[in-house]
DNA sequence: AATCCTCGCAACCGCCGGAAC
DNA sequence: GGTTCCGGCGGTTGCGAGGAT
């Protein structure tokens, strides 16, 4: 059947020729690209635009980075995946001169089955159970998927909003996003939460998801590099958030010290909810008490809501590369109230 | 040596969203 | 508002190389 682009014309396919990769080298290097769906006239081509573009950005633009893959890239694969499932354009963003086209069939040939013989799931990077193991050789995962439902958000119950100003105050003044193991410190990204005189040397707050019945404990106050502990009613090793953190190569870095920095002005609410429901439920966290002190030993649930996950807040912060960026510029950080 | 099988990878296909008309 | 064009993306296919039998 073929593209539209190409269906007017005669089109040769299959592997291109070192003949033809010249011409297009020759081409685009004089005029740059343009519009694709001219190129292969113009640059004297019986291909398709379409094959044109893709010949281009996976084989012979210049700042491609050929070879085999890094540990650290496999690394940085594994991770992004983790959080943006089969994203492959966005995964080849955190790695400079590789393709998605790469990018995916590395995952497909090699990083699959190195998760796959470790026990993980390699859709949800959660443990696969040895009954499921056991039972068929096909992986078999039906918790949410990262892709669909990959990173809560957190929300308060409306019944909580009364003490607001309360609970807030309690969450720790900064948070590594969860998803990413210690091994990449270069992608952490810490969320902060001002609350310049946090100080209560061993508070703990949760993060509860309700469906699941998990709850997250993180250790406020403490050192960077404390754990956060994992519980669950279910006997299952796994989690709601579709992150095989429980590996032993894999856990949370969680990361809260105090900070001394710019006050938070205000929290978006999440894109999605209602209108009325922001305006209504907007807080302003840089106007809230700061009686803190005696509340930081207590524990604080924080109901996540998974089917609101804001993938463009993951990706800046991905993106980032910064350890920490203050609240204030997280304007898609999205909190539900 | 011939055949079969597996694997990696380049390329294609179909869908989608945005822009232009 | 509907249609067409185009670029981008993820899933899939098909081919060639190399290993196993």
């Amino acid at each position: 059947m073929g593209h539209r682009c190409c269906s007017k014309q005669k089109v040769k396919r299959g592997l291109w020729s070192p003949e033809e990769d010249e011409k297009l080298i020759r081409y685009i290097t004089a005029h740059g690209h343009g519009s694709w769906s001219s190129v292969p006239k113009l640059a004297g081509l019986q291909r398709c635009g379409k094959s044109c573009r893709l010949r281009w950005i996976n084989y012979l633009r210049p700042e491609l980075k050929r070879g085999s893959f890094s540990a650290q890239e496999e690394q940085i694969i594994i991770d992004v995946h983790r959080i943006l499932g089969n994203r492959w354009a966005q995964i080849a963003k955190h790695l400079p001169g590789r393709t998605d086209n790469e990018v995916k069939n590395f995952w497909n040939s090699c990083i699959k089955k190195k998760l796959i013989s470790q026990g993980l799931d390699p859709k949800t990077h959660n443990l696969i159970s040895s009954h499921q193991r056991n039972t068929s050789n096909k992986v078999v995962c039906n918790l949410p998927q990262p892709h669909q439902q990959p990173f809560p958000v957190f929300t308060v119950n409306q019944q909580m909003t009364d003490d607001a100003s309360m609970e807030v105050n309690r969450l720790p003044p900064f948070v590594t996003l969860p998803p990413l193991p210690p091994t990449q410190p270069s992608l952490q990204q810490t969320m902060a939460i001002p609350n310049s005189e946090y100080q209560n040397p061993n508070p703990v707050w949760t993060a509860k998801d309700q469906s699941s019945q998990y709850t997250i404990s993180f250790p406020c106050g403490s050192s960077i590099g404390s754990t956060p502990i994992i519980s669950s009613s279910s006997s299952s090793s796994v989690n709601p958030f579709g992150f095989g953190f429980l590996d032993e190569n894999l856990i949370w870095n969680a990361h809260v010290e105090p900070l001394e920095g710019p006050r938070l002005e205000q929290v978006q609410t999440h894109q999605y909810q209602d209108q009325h429901d922001q305006q209504k439920n907007k807080i302003n966290i840089g106007e809230m008490g700061n009686d803190h002190e005696q509340k930081c030993g207590q524990d604080i649930d924080v109901s996540f809501d998974s089917s609101s996950f804001d993938l463009e807040f993951v990706e800046s912060t991905l993106l980032s590369g910064a350890i920490c960026r203050d609240l204030t510029s997280m304007d898609d950080l999205a909190w539900n109230f």
